[in-house]
DNA sequence: ACCTGAAGTGTTATGATATAACAAAAAGGA
DNA sequence: TCCTTTTTGTTATATCATAACACTTCAGGT
């Protein structure tokens, strides 16, 4: 169990679930779920968490599934371009989807405290970013939307 | 001449009524604006594009003003911390203020074509991550709000 | 089964971004 | 002046990311 949006959940079942879906995910879309693929995931799944490209390589490395940086890019690479991953842009680290399957504009809420991260949805060309760029004709292809600040958790224990 | 917000603009007025106005802000609150913290403001303001640390050492280095990337990153650590610049996460590149003196979240529109920014005002706390943020009680520090397309200019030159 | 081409992997090296640490100099107040 | 704080100069190193190339694996066509 740990941070999940904040709140404690099932994650033995969160994860399993999320990795069936990946799976089933890439089967439909001819992508190969390799093994160093699939390993990745799970480790960034085990945390609801960022996690950053060496920390993830350092676990992978465990299993015997590479020791160069580029095992640990590659492999974050195929997640991001899959959706089955994000990279938190604000601290240079990587997450696991939290809405896997959905083509979406992620947003994230992201505690400085305990660095546990919530993924929110955003509709990017609503508010007032959108109406900027309708406004001035800019055409919007991806958006970074990451708000940094302290979850109710380490709210609550203020000295911890 | 330049793209400012993806408009033309009298630039040489733009660059010089800025640093008046960052060098009245800094005898208000009894920052110092030293050599090379001016310099560094005026190299970005130089253009409206993001610029990395390390091009912002190159010439401040044609100068005399300095070498070493610590220079370069103590230059900026002051100009975003006196709210004169802003780091674009999405680029690991800095941008002069377009909004000197108010203390606000600002928010990003960047072309992946030609690399220009402009720079919009957000009110973080509305929208849908705001909503969120509320709902989960989360408190929000700062927030990074970043919109990467295609400005206008380079929708009209599809093949340049 | 064989070839072939695309995708994936292993590895070395390097590039790009950023900071720690400490000494020297400058600025500003008591 | 003397002392403290801030700024600067410099070396070294940490951290994040990719280029390049050889080798392997696997799916599809014949």
């Amino acid at each position: 169990m740990t941070a999940f949006g904040f709140h404690a959940h099932d994650h033995a079942h969160c994860i399993s679930t999320t990795l069936h879906r990946a799976e089933a995910y890439c089967a439909a879309h001819g992508l190969k779920f390799t093994p160093i693929r699939r390993r990745a995931l799970e480790i960034l799944l085990a945390e609801h968490r960022a996690l950053g490209a060496y920390d993830l390589l350092a676990e992978l490395a465990k299993d015997g599934l590479g020791t160069a940086p580029p095992v640990a890019y590659r492999a974050l690479d195929f997640l991001t371009k899959a959706g089955f991953a994000h990279k938190i842009e604000g601290l240079n680290a990587y997450i696991a989807c939290a809405h896997l399957g959905a083509d979406h504009s992620p947003a994230f809420l992201i505690c400085t405290e305990c660095k546990s991260v919530a993924e929110a949805e955003t509709q990017a060309t609503q508010g007032r970013l959108g109406e900027t760029a309708r406004a001035v004709g800019f055409r919007i292809n991806r958006t970074v939307i990451e708000a940094l600040g302290v979850c109710p958790n380490c709210q609550d224990q203020p000295c911890a």
